[in-house]
DNA sequence: AGTTAATCTTTACGCTGTCAAGATATAAGC
DNA sequence: GCTTATATCTTGACAGCGTAAAGATTAACT
């Protein structure tokens, strides 16, 4: 009878309003009902989409994980030298999450990361940003030109990503981003 | 009427009973209900001793983290120079959490930490694994000989916990700790 | 037009955190 | 020693949660 019995793209508006919510309200306030309320639905209407509270979330983590990793790839083509990059990049990692930093728990808060901490091979699973850094290294250390044995390319890979992104940690876990300017601190 | 209507030490069961959930099952599996009936008490009785779930999981965080700043200070110990006790405190850091990697979401997942991130005063409530990291640095500072500005002491500061934290934060989301012996990866 | 599948609603269930009221044990005061 | 008070624990209740089943509504296809 109503003209609105259909959503339209359901799907779609469940992940929006969730993140809203998250912004506006933080994790813990998420609920499925919630968010189906948000959207104007009756609070069983999200099972049509998604199997379970998990895959919502999962859904929602993508969908934060495309903005972030588009805001590294900006940062990456805004950089000519590989060295360049690889700074540029780990300053936007640490700034996207010093502007958000409920995304920081959101994302990284239940352990789930694919990442192949190897530089021999492709791993098309392992987790975008992280094969973004991957391609970066490489790129300088074909620059550098310095034939590293791979057990150091390895460290080397493990050591830029741990520093950028306990930087992050420390920043959104003390809340003194506002404080310092933590794309300033040299990464190397 | 019966022997053990009082527990006797109630409070401290139900923080072990939930540490031993967390371990067993996992923090999502933990609730306020099953703490309170592994210490075969009912499902009210913890609001004697906490006034929230919070609270109690507050008190559960205070003992893992007396647990994690004691092997910190055993690692500290045991070494000689302030250098030395630095790579041991970072190898203790990232050894406790790879050990139990559950830990670090149920330390830093909800962030809290307060840190001063700053060489110049004593702040008593500062975060103990940071304030003891901040002792052995300025041990390290003076031994070392180099009177470094502020400003740069401070930056060094913030790399080394960044730099362990971040690797430690990786060993658990990646899940290779097992594959990958991150304490004999070199600090600096 | 009639069938099928997708989408949404309604209802129901068990689990959760929390509160209020009452029962019981310990401690304190006389 | 008895009473009183206080801390501790139980019972019962409530709203909110995730989820499943059954039915209603709409869209798509033949």
């Amino acid at each position: 009878m109503s003209d609105t019995y259909h959503h339209g793209n359901l799907r779609q508006a469940l992940i929006e309003a969730g993140i809203r919510i998250i912004n506006e309200q933080g994790e813990e306030q998420l609920s499925l009902r919630k968010v189906a309320a948000a959207c104007e639905v009756s609070h069983a209407a999200p099972y049509a989409h998604f199997k379970d509270k998990e895959e919502l979330l999962a859904a929602m983590q993508n969908s934060v994980n495309e903005q972030f990793t588009a805001q590294l790839q900006r940062a990456i083509a805004s950089a000519t030298s590989a060295e360049q990059k690889i700074l540029a990049m780990g300053r936007a990692y640490i700034s996207f999450f010093c502007h958000k930093p409920d995304y920081f728990t959101f994302l990284f808060g239940k352990q789930k990361l694919v990442a192949h901490l190897t530089m021999d091979e492709e791993h098309e699973e392992d987790y975008p940003p992280f094969k973004l850094l991957k391609e970066v290294f490489r790129q300088y250390l074909a620059e550098s030109g310095a034939a590293l044995p791979p057990a150091e390319q390895e460290v080397g890979l493990i050591k830029i990503w741990s520093s950028v992104h306990g930087m992050a940690a420390l920043a959104c876990m003390t809340g003194v981003e506002t404080t310092i300017d933590w794309e300033q601190i040299q990464l190397q």
